[in-house]
DNA sequence: ACATTAAGTGATT
DNA sequence: AATCACTTAATGT
């Protein structure tokens, strides 16, 4: 298949006819193995990719090589970090790796100024894909913030504990969860996992401090 | 024995 | 993490 019919394929419902066109006559389709890194951090992007086929991720490495996965990347998908990227520095702040086999569009950033201007379905595109990523950001924010509720709760057992003076605190699920505003449920689930943990003991109407 | 309330769990979103 | 639906355990009457 040749690259015009190819990105038809992909994204021609997406991008208007003219847009294909330009994508066709200054991108180049580049296939692709799993674990192939196309970016790394502090790399100059002249490229943005745009996933044809496969799956890509973007991951940030912390100093101690760990990888920490920003989001994955399906067919007809960009990475927003690069077309932010374009606007400032042009040094990437990310690794970009596929996950599996596929193909990708590299379009120069030089030339995606005249892109915005020209092609109001290519705004549209940026704008989906800038959308898609914050939504995910938001989800993720979400759980950082409430997934310290086990923290949360534990800090409000060491206190009943210090104004009562007692290791032994007479509360139930339930008060807990309406005192930190969540459910009864989740407190329950914690609290075992507490004491799974050794730190807590469980009973009826009863919670023991073991620390 | 039966009803009520607290706590535990799996599945789903 | 939240919610639902359901089970199990402890307690009170």
């Amino acid at each position: 298949m040749d690259k015009q019919h190819k990105l038809e394929k992909v994204l021609g419902d997406i991008f208007s006819e003219k847009l294909l066109e330009n994508l066709t006559n200054h991108g180049k389709v580049v296939s692709l193995e799993e674990g192939t890194q196309i970016i790394s951090r502090g790399d100059e992007v002249k490229n943005i990719p745009i996933i044809l086929s496969g799956t890509a991720k973007v991951v940030r490495t912390d100093d101690n090589g760990e990888e920490h996965i920003l989001f994955y990347l399906n067919e007809k998908e960009a990475c927003t970090a690069t077309f932010s990227i374009c606007a400032t520095t042009k040094k990437s702040e990310i690794d970009f790796i596929m996950e599996t086999d596929g193909e990708l569009l590299l379009f120069p950033v030089r030339l995606m100024d005249n892109l915005t201007k020209e092609y109001p379905s290519w705004r549209y595109y940026v704008c989906r894909n800038y959308n898609n990523r914050m939504k995910e950001f938001l989800d993720t924010m979400d759980s950082v913030v409430f997934m310290k509720m086990d923290r949360r709760i534990l800090k409000y057992l060491e206190k009943a504990s210090e104004a009562l003076s007692t290791k032994l605190i007479y509360i139930t699920h339930q008060e807990i969860a309406n005192d930190l505003s969540t459910s009864r449920v989740v407190v329950s689930r914690l609290l075992k996992q507490l004491e799974h943990e050794g730190k807590i003991k469980l009973f009826r109407n009863r919670i023991e401090l073991l620390f």
